[in-house]
DNA sequence: ACCCTACTGCGAGGAGTTCGCAACTGGGAA
DNA sequence: TTCCCAGTTGCGAACTCCTCGCAGTAGGGT
């Protein structure tokens, strides 16, 4: 059944970042539960404040942020900057590289996999190892392309 | 000699605007001057600003952001997200990628043909034309790495 | 030399995010 | 169970990076 799959995949992160000597209170519950929930596979911190909001809505916008870092430092979530915009987040069990049109600021999604080459060249020539959840590719989209 | 060619280049440029309907300025010389001296590959607005307001004090920072800006358009500078901070900008005929580190956010740059191959297969499986000079990745640098 | 329009300085404003502080609370120790 | 302290929170101010509107200025085609 999803939805207790959902709530035990809450849990498990929970319980790393007790592992970690973090402390699980009902705001990071929410905020795990809502990148989970979300049909979007990248929020921006004000995507996750307004969800978050719908349930607990006293749930302060700095503590969205604070929770967005911590998990960011845990390796839960990726963080990327996907343009001048605000940055955009989603877990890191959802593995896949962003698209960003130059133009029209579109974000389309290609497979996890796209980089595999790229990095394995990194690692050797550049000794940089290669997090693919945080990068994303710039250029034009077909649409912009024939303006 | 390279002070020549250099002042060869800032024509070039100047003439492209010229072209495009805009005007060639004092302010859009020296900007396109100080990106062409640069040492450094990448330098953010802000290094602009004070590189331009060496010689010319006066100078405004919102008319560097719109020089960049209108630079950007015409293709003559590339301007990338590194991170949260700043945007970086530099010549599009210094064409690298840039390697930036998570944790320490140095950024290294690497070959110009890294991302050929990726640049291929996204054309064709998603008809999106890579813009290599817009594009960074992440990840971790030696140094970070071993923590 | 004229005129249209692009460009400029200036300051205000805005988005996105961070920070300091005092109050609060999770959860290990006693 | 109670105690205690470090981790966390609400709150608001502040900060960074950048954009915008406006009125004045100055390229550069005719």
């Amino acid at each position: 059944m999803q939805y207790t799959r959902r709530e035990d995949t809450v849990e498990e992160i929970l319980d790393q970042l007790r592992r970690e000597g973090g402390r699980v209170t009902a705001s990071r519950r929410a905020v795990i539960d809502v990148l989970l929930a979300s049909p979007s596979h990248h929020m921006t911190a004000a995507d996750v404040v307004d969800a978050v909001r719908a349930d607990h809505p006293d749930f302060h916008e700095s503590t969205v942020y604070r929770t967005l870092e911590r998990l960011t430092e845990l390796g839960v979530v990726d963080r990327i900057q996907i343009g001048p915009g605000p940055a955009v987040f989603h877990l890191s069990t959802a593995q896949h590289h962003h698209l960003v049109c130059e133009r029209c600021g579109a974000v389309t999604e290609a497979s996890a996999d796209l980089l595999d080459a790229v990095a394995t060249r990194l690692r050797r020539d550049h000794a940089f190892v290669l997090d693919p959840g945080a990068t994303s590719l710039h250029g034009w989209c077909v649409a912009c392309r024939s303006r």
